[in-house]
DNA sequence: TTCGATAATAATAATAGTTACTGAAATTAT
DNA sequence: ATAATTTCAGTAACTATTATTATTATCGAA
């Protein structure tokens, strides 16, 4: 793949993630993605979608729950996943990046990256269950 | 599933996961069993490996390599992954537990659980490309 | 603008990881 | 020991993802 080429796919399926504040699965974003191009198929969703992620303009996300999610927004963040409707949000915290240097102290390799999931029950499924 | 029986599987399970340091995916926990049970089957070290996980006795980690990691270490330490080796390995780092309540400050549900992922190139990686 | 090279696509097959099903064997209570 | 119930091995099924292939779209040059 020397000369990377432009495709109204790849191109719509990034314009879909920027929208959305949620963070969809590849089936999710194939979905959502086949109101615009009816024939589109799920194996291009998923090239794209890894390229994308390649390429840095999307991140990867794995909250384990057995599928990956996307989220177009690539500045540092944290996530929470809700062991309860599984919805997948973003955590407005303060910064806590230090971990990083923290973790390096101990390790003689290089740490590059680092994600942070939290886990349980989010704000809806609280008052729901009350 | 009113009262849980004893197998000697699942014992052996167990006790091979206590024995290792590394942080076994659940083929890598049957090549192993299998060599005091040939004919124990993948399903059964998968339906034990889940199990001791639901009673809280080892720890599913995902690590976003496309499987699941199982550690019996459950006390709270968070983990690398190299990038180059793709080894699993515990990180001997400070206590940095307090995130939890960092991330509980601005959020309204209720956070029960995170875990933390580093990324990198391990120290041996490190050392042999360079 | 057409042409030729090649990347990207749709459709589908294949793979990997995991879970579900079934009749037989093992474990525990009576 | 016998009955009741769990767990097992073996296998099929399922879900998420990647690979293959023939066709189509993009793009730079003639």
């Amino acid at each position: 793949m020397a000369v990377r080429k432009y495709s109204r796919q790849r191109e719509s399926i990034r314009e879909m993630l920027l929208s959305r504040k949620d963070h969809p699965t590849a089936d999710a974003v194939y979905a959502d993605i086949r109101k615009i191009y009816p024939n589109i198929s799920l194996g291009t969703v998923y090239r794209n979608l890894s390229l994308l992620a390649e390429l840095g303009e999307i991140k990867k996300l794995s909250v384990g729950d057995g599928s990956e999610h996307y989220d177009a927004d690539t500045t540092p963040h944290n996530h929470f996943t809700c062991r309860c409707c599984h919805a997948v949000i973003d955590l407005d915290m303060e910064d806590v990046s230090s971990i990083k240097e923290t973790a390096a102290k101990r390790f003689d390799g290089d740490i590059e990256d680092y994600s942070i999931n939290f886990y349980g029950v989010c704000g809806i499924c609280k008052s729901k269950s009350s």
